[in-house]
DNA sequence: CTAGATTCGTTCCCTGAAGGAACTGACCTT
DNA sequence: AAGGTCAGTTCCTTCAGGGAACGAATCTAG
């Protein structure tokens, strides 16, 4: 975790990485969106120390991302769920595999290929605007301040959610 | 910099991390979209350490994500702008934003909105599929096996790009 | 011409987060 | 009872982040 909280500042993007934006949690929500969802097998297949691994989880669960999920109880065995609010988050791996893919693969070519459920089509995501349809992108947008744009430091965080 | 390197991995969002994953990255890039652009400027808007902001500036320089340009020579002057590859990234702080502006504003509403030049309308981007352009999220896909899946440590980061 | 002011960093020290391995504890199998 | 599996916790060392001071290059005031 890094020294300065972001998740107090009024910006959306401080608040997500915040939550999302340490080291190794966007690979553990991966991990966990394509079923690798036990700590044992997160930490097998990341490499990522146990210790760190325990904390993302646990900040994890406290954020309302992820469900600790006990899906056996003689011997108490837990596996970690995505919550609704951690399926959103998703959008932005998808993302991210995309610029990855264009600019990070080279030669070999993607690692991985997405096929669309509706159309049965590989392809990838593309940024369009929620009221017209058409592409959105960083440079089709002009930014404007909104209401809560004087909230820093107001927003309380319910550890429990 | 996280110490275990996410660069060499098969995979697409750990190669995006390595380069836009550690801690202030995408807040700088951020500062830079929408025209802070200066060092002065940008340490003072985020209250970021000098030292992690000269690192931080020189790596997205180094991965061809920023371009540091000189405006005036004679007293020596230089300003970070966004690149093609920089501003795709952009994309990424879209989402971002719009899961944070869901989950994370509160009761006081965005602090920011946007507009589409397009359509005039204050929106949002929304996920669509590159082929049927109908909705694409993290539970419309099937993953499969790509050509790059056993690349891992095999692509060269070319650091003048 | 010396004294600030501005811009863009670099250097220093200190704290704290990440890596790695060992350990715990509850339960199951043989 | 001996060993295996799962889900962590504890400990130690190393390295990255925070913060402040310093440096260099150039303009501007007096």
């Amino acid at each position: 975790m890094q020294r300065t909280r972001f998740g107090d500042m009024a910006c959306s993007i401080a608040r997500t990485l915040d939550v999302i934006g340490e080291p190794w949690s966007p690979l553990i929500l991966r991990d966990v969106y394509v079923g690798i969802s036990r700590f044992e097998q997160i930490q097998q297949d990341l490499g990522i120390s146990r210790k760190v691994l325990a904390e993302r989880l646990r900040w994890l669960v406290e954020n309302g991302v992820l469900e600790r999920r006990e899906y056996s109880s003689r011997p108490p065995r837990h596996e970690y769920v995505l919550t609704a609010k951690g399926t959103e988050l998703c959008d932005l791996l998808l993302v991210m595999v995309r610029w990855g893919d264009r600019f990070t693969a080279g030669e070999a070519g993607p690692p991985v290929l997405y096929r669309h459920h509706a159309c049965g089509e590989i392809s990838h995501v593309e940024l369009r605007c929620s009221v017209c349809d058409k592409p959105m992108r960083a440079t089709d947008i002009d930014i404007l301040p909104g209401p809560g744009i004087a909230s820093a430091g107001q927003t309380e965080r319910a550890p429990g959610d």
